[in-house]
DNA sequence: AAGGCGGGGTG
DNA sequence: CACCCAGCCTT
């Protein structure tokens, strides 16, 4: 109890004002916490004060289309939480009443929410005393307490859960949840912690040892795969846009695109003969945009990035609608696409 | 148990 | 360049 003490001390000199923590509905603290996942707090604000605004209720953002939530989440990523995030609010909304569930154990039944976000909505919507471990926690206990146990294995994941929750202060379990994440965020950060001014100087294994900067200890590094985009940007005399929706499981799932060659290999011209339902195009109507390939990373992939484009003297085929989507020139800023087509978009003004 | 899934920020 | 972020889901 004394670290909880001395935590929550902290916490109440040094918290940021962050508006979720001004609301304990649970609709409110799950929408915050699913755009915090992997996400931090600058980059999830405004995205969050959008969605409030847009969908005050979790009835009014089951009745939306996925298309508008996942427009409304472009930029933001791992756009399998929108996906989720809607269906949950039409779960919610359809077969509990509008209501969420008000305990740790059926939070867990949603779809999204794991054993982190379960146990913040349980803690700061119910005042269920279940610690959270996200990643400021286990930086935080693995330093002070000196756990060296990998925090993505196994293991490490029992024990770090097992030690949050003999910390967890049970009478204020919102403050002290609140409190541990944001001293891992503004104080115990990841690269120069502020430990001259650490409340825990005194009894950080971690300060003491001088292990800081190899604590906590974490396995596995994703390999990145080199991949190759060649877009095709098809365009008729109306000044339509052939639109792919990206169906499959992989990245960018259920957001819009331009026509797609991936290859893992550099290619020399955009391979129209792979693609089955397209006007008719001569490569020689094909025009290169950017000689140098935009360079995009994510997570699991490194991609090089090449835009094409077609100007078609007549009109698509209506038959096309069956393949693509058929977009306005005006209307393109309606498709959620991934951040690396709105940037090309924006740079790129197609005129019309 | 391991891998997939974004985009932005830091040193 | 590597690593991190209020993780979760699938295989």
């Amino acid at each position: 109890m004394q670290f909880a003490k001395a935590l929550i001390n902290w916490y109440n000199t040094h918290q940021r004002d962050l508006p979720w923590r001004h609301s304990t509905q649970a609709y409110e603290i799950w929408l915050s916490e699913i755009m915090l996942q992997q996400t931090q707090v600058k980059q999830a604000l405004p995205y969050y004060l959008k969605f409030l605004k847009h969908f005050p209720t979790v009835h009014d953002l089951a009745k939306a289309d996925e298309d508008q939530v996942l427009k409304l989440w472009q930029g933001l990523g791992y756009y399998s939480r929108a996906r989720n995030l809607h269906f949950t609010a039409k779960d919610i909304s359809k077969n509990y009443n509008g209501s969420f569930p008000t305990t740790y154990k059926n939070l867990l039944q949603l779809k999204g929410v794991g054993e982190y976000t379960a146990a913040a909505i349980a803690s700061f919507a119910f005042n269920e005393p279940k610690a959270v471990v996200d990643g400021n926690v286990y930086r935080v206990l693995s330093r002070v307490f000196g756990i060296d146990t990998p925090i993505n294995s196994t293991e490490g994941i029992k024990q770090f859960k097992i030690k949050a929750n003999e910390l967890l202060d049970r009478k204020n379990p919102a403050t002290y949840n609140q409190a541990i994440m944001e001293f891992g965020a503004i104080q115990c950060k990841p690269k120069q912690p502020n430990c001259l001014f650490c409340p825990f100087q005194n009894i950080c294994v971690a300060f003491q040892q001088s292990k800081i900067e190899v604590l906590p200890v974490k396995l596995k590094k994703t390999k990145v795969k080199t991949r190759y985009f060649n877009y095709l940007i098809i365009e008729d005399e109306r000044e339509n846009i052939l639109l792919n929706k990206r169906n499959q499981k992989g990245i960018w799932q259920n957001l819009y695109e331009f026509i797609l060659s991936d290859t893992t290999k550099q290619i020399d011209d955009f391979p129209l003969d792979k693609f089955q339902y397209l006007p008719k195009i001569k490569s020689k109507d094909i025009r290169l945009l950017n000689s140098t390939p935009i360079k995009h990373v994510l997570t699991h992939r490194k991609l090089f990035v090449r835009f094409w484009q077609v100007k078609l003297s007549e009109a698509f085929d209506p038959q096309l609608a069956e393949h693509y989507e058929i977009v306005k020139h005006d209307q393109l800023n309606d498709y959620a696409v991934p951040v690396l087509i709105e940037n090309f978009i924006k740079q790129y003004v197609l005129r019309a």
